[in-house]
DNA sequence: GTTACTATGACCAATAAG
DNA sequence: CTTATTGGTCATAGTAAC
């Protein structure tokens, strides 16, 4: 079993594809090519700025990290100081929103130093309506009325428009943009044409020292600012035509992707394209029912790899579309054993007593962070009371509906109840109480499993580890949740060696802190709250104690992506959401180390 | 302050209907 | 082919209760 052996399968899987460095005109991924949101991959070139950069490079680090580029940090740094870093911080978004505010300055781009792709020519937009005035535009929003209600019920390539103007673009520039890409490219696409024209316009243009520093505007009114270019931008679309181009992922169905246990047609090749190819191996997921785009923005990112669209309701009694991005190998997959229950009827016999014959139910929608309503419940008891065995159809429907909408179930004659989140841990594949205790509220309960994998599914997927790494895995867990991806593990047998967990909930943590104590887990669990503080430095302080991450898994938050989200769907572009490019950003690093150190 | 409870449609895409 | 209908969704915000 041990040593040798087992190593069969790891050779055959093709690593060693050494110069994945061609360059890539649209992938914006690889670490030569590209720059968004990924400036950091560089570090080993030592990408000293001739300009007398300053000595602490760890701050230029950090501070590109987060997208500023080098010769703001360099003013900044020389403006404060290298002490203060809030005062840098304030600094550069200060160059950020000037630089947004008057088109002539250049080089405040926060993202892209170094594009060189596409011969960014630019269209004559660029000259027009730059000057608008401000207190004409500040007057005709100065309404109640809250800008971010307003962004959020605008059509996609409008928000398109309106996240690039406040990632800190130009409405100019994104306009530009996206009349030369389509209104459907990805945020990665504008952002890549933007920069090169920038790039085109401003060679030979040295930053310019001394700018009057004005006050950091407020949020707000920056946000007010870019919604009246939009408005702009809207007049000036309905003149002109705009190609519409579709073109999109398809969903499978049925959603079985590369195949489900319970299903002969399994498909076990696939070819992967050489950048995506590990180490390390990354498994990212996302809801399957995103907005349009966002799917195709998510593959481009992560190397090009088709996304795997699978139904968890082939693997339990309750649905779960969802989306995984891997580069695992697929075949000789297996899964969990035993199988869980299949049916709602096997998974929670005791509601076979009281299941109506007029319910055909067999299967639970998706699993959600919020349950049906009590009021709801006695509705439907009253709805149903009058009537016998056999009530009307209207009213059957109207049951039915709700029933399917808020996944109820049958506990008692003409009673139905939402699920307890015992029921919903057993459905997804948890230990029972795996989220009980430690003072997380029932609330907190349905919340956290609600958002968490469901755990036969990616077990099924991750099972191909188990002979690859026969003495355990070092594992890098972004959006760890309560802790999917490191249950699947354990129950597929594949030792935990090191785990670092990223979770920026505290009741999460604490649960799969209790789940690694409970079940003695011989490795280390190292936890950290925020992605977005994950940076180089530390990965490589990581990497260098145990060697490495042999996996890194991420469901990034599907909160803005959500169809159940009334009130910011904003799609990747959102608040919460776009905290994917986090986990983009963390898988290349540490590609880029692990190239490094190999 | 924390927790529980309730009301709140939008968006997308698949399907049906014309 | 177009348009109408239907189904489904890792949710948020406000308010009351504790």
């Amino acid at each position: 079993m041990a040593g040798n052996t087992s190593g069969d399968d790891y050779e055959n899987i093709d690593w060693d594809t050494e110069d994945e460095l061609e360059i890539q005109n649209i992938t914006p991924s690889s670490c030569a090519s590209l720059a968004t949101l990924n400036t950091q991959t560089i570090v080993s070139n030592g990408e000293a700025s001739s300009s007398a950069g300053p000595s602490n490079s760890k701050l230029v680090q950090h501070f590109l990290g987060m997208g500023f580029s080098e010769q703001l940090i360099a003013k900044a740094i020389k403006e404060n100081g290298e002490a203060n870093t809030e005062s840098i911080l304030e600094s550069l978004l200060t160059y950020s929103v000037l630089e947004s505010d008057s088109p002539d300055e250049q080089n405040s781009c926060p993202q892209q130093q170094q594009c060189v792709e596409e011969n960014g020519e630019l269209s004559s937009d660029y000259d027009e309506s730059l000057c608008d005035d401000l207190s004409e535009s500040d007057d005709s929003w100065s309404g109640g009325s809250e800008i971010a209600d307003i962004s959020s019920s605008l059509p996609k390539h409008e928000k398109a428009v309106l996240s690039l103007a406040n990632m800190g673009y130009t409405v100019e520039e994104a306009t530009a943009a996206m009349e030369r890409c389509g209104p459907e490219a990805s945020i990665a696409e504008l952002t890549d044409f933007i920069c090169a024209a920038q790039m085109a316009k401003t060679e030979d243009v040295f930053f310019e020292e001394e700018k009057p520093k004005l006050p950091l505007r407020l949020n707000a009114d920056f946000k007010k600012r870019k919604l009246y270019d939009l408005e702009i931008w809207k007049r000036k679309k309905r003149k002109g035509l705009v190609s519409e181009e579709d073109e999109g992922l398809r969903l499978p169905n049925p959603m079985i992707g590369f195949g489900v246990p319970t299903d002969v047609n399994v498909i076990t090749h696939r070819t992967l394209p050489d950048a995506a190819i590990g180490p390390p191996f990354f498994y990212y997921e996302n809801v399957a029912l995103a907005p349009k785009g966002v799917w195709d923005t998510i593959s481009r990112f992560l190397y090009d790899v088709e996304p795997e669209f699978v139904d968890s309701k082939y693997f339990c009694a309750a649905a779960r579309k969802r989306g995984y991005v891997h580069n695992l190998p697929i075949k000789n997959r297996f899964p969990l054993l035993p199988l869980p229950p299949r049916t709602v009827n096997d998974a929670l016999p005791l509601t076979k007593r009281w299941w109506p014959a007029w319910d055909k139910r067999t299967k639970l929608n998706c699993l959600q962070t919020v349950i049906g309503s009590a009021k709801l419940t006695e509705r439907i008891r009253k709805a149903l009371e009058k009537w016998g065995d056999d009530p009307p159809q209207q009213v059957q429907k109207y049951v039915m509906d709700e029933c399917r909408k808020w996944n109820l179930v049958w506990v008692g004659k003409n009673k139905v109840a939402p699920l307890e989140p015992d029921e919903v841990e057993m459905l997804l594949g948890f230990p029972r109480n795996h989220t009980r205790g430690g003072g997380i509220s029932r609330t907190d309960r349905y919340k956290s499993l609600g958002n968490s994998f469901q755990v036969d599914t990616v077990a099924y997927h991750l099972s191909v580890l188990k002979d690859i790494f026969p003495n355990g895995i070092n594992l890098l867990s972004l959006f760890s949740g309560i802790g999917g991806a490191e249950v699947a593990l354990h129950r597929l047998g594949i030792p935990l060696k090191n785990v670092v967990s990223v979770e920026i909930s505290e009741a999460n943590r604490d649960i799969v802190r209790s789940w690694w104590e409970q079940t003695n887990q011989k490795g280390n669990l190292i936890h950290l709250a925020d992605v977005q503080q994950l940076n180089g430095d530390r990965l490589e302080q990581y990497m260098g104690s145990f060697g490495g991450f042999d996996l890194i898994v991420g469901g990034s938050p599907c909160n803005n992506l959500a169809g159940s989200n009334r009130v910011s769907r904003d799609g990747l572009e959102g608040e919460q959401s776009s905290l994917f490019y986090d986990y983009f950003r963390i898988l290349d690093l540490v590609k880029c180390i692990m190239n490094k150190q190999s």
